[in-house]
DNA sequence: ATAAGTGGATTACACATGTAGTCTTACATT
DNA sequence: AATGTAAGACTACATGTGTAATCCACTTAT
């Protein structure tokens, strides 16, 4: 019995070509291309197979403009991230966050400035839920 | 420009079974095996192919008790979840766990309980940080 | 008009992964 | 001693993934 999944399943390389789409759209593939550059050393032909496997699984679309196709994501960065993360915490962490941000601590990983945010918000959390 | 890894590439299933051995070890695969198959069907032989790529990987290895092998992690469970949750956490959320965590909060994931659990966490490092 | 370039579609190919089946050999049983 | 069993070793095989190269159809520069 397959627990039916919200999100397709999404590579590592394809989810960096897909942060990009995220994070401007519409884009052309060139665009692309050029973002990822910046970082990463991938040829042309290797992103535009990314791009159609992104496109294949449903995880982005495209709208044509003359010969090139502008891409644009189909599921929210918000969301795919949420599922990811949960599935991630219940796998390692029996899906509690506290022992996530313990064995963080553990290793002194945690700055002062990220406590803050922590703590910022579980003020916020508990604004909403006074 | 590879970075090093530390740990072994670890697949999903191949998780599961070393999940297992750091649980309890040093362990048969027999053993292994009935304890998988309290939550996964997975097959004696599935299993024994999972626990030969495991060794191969060097992420656990074993001796003999005659005829049978006593598998024993060589990666400790606190250093393989470390490295993932950092690599996790840089992948969505640029490194920063409070980011994490307010998605999670906003998905109303968070109970009263974890909260008071991250405040436990914050105490304790405030502690150990003064 | 013809050639060269460029965008996407199709094909390639090695290695990883999920999921076993078969082979070999040492023990245990008759 | 002969044989069945069971443990691990080796083999299998479809699909996914990383990483492109080749093909085909327009567009653009001569």
């Amino acid at each position: 019995m397959n627990k039916p999944k919200a999100q397709p399943d999404i590579s590592n390389t394809e989810f960096e070509v897909l942060d990009v789409i995220w994070d401007s759209n519409p884009v052309s593939s060139n665009e692309v291309i050029d973002r990822l550059n910046q970082h990463k050393p991938w040829h042309e032909k290797t992103v535009k197979t990314l791009l159609g496997r992104l496109v294949k699984k449903g995880a982005i679309s495209f709208h044509k403009q003359q010969r090139q196709y502008l891409y644009y994501p189909l599921i929210a960065r918000e969301e795919y991230v949420q599922e990811e993360t949960s599935s991630f915490l219940s796998r390692l962490f029996k899906g509690k966050v506290a022992p996530m941000i313990a064995g963080f601590a553990n290793q002194n990983e945690l700055s002062k400035e990220d406590i803050d945010e922590l703590k910022a918000v579980i003020k916020q959390w508990e604004q909403n839920n006074d």
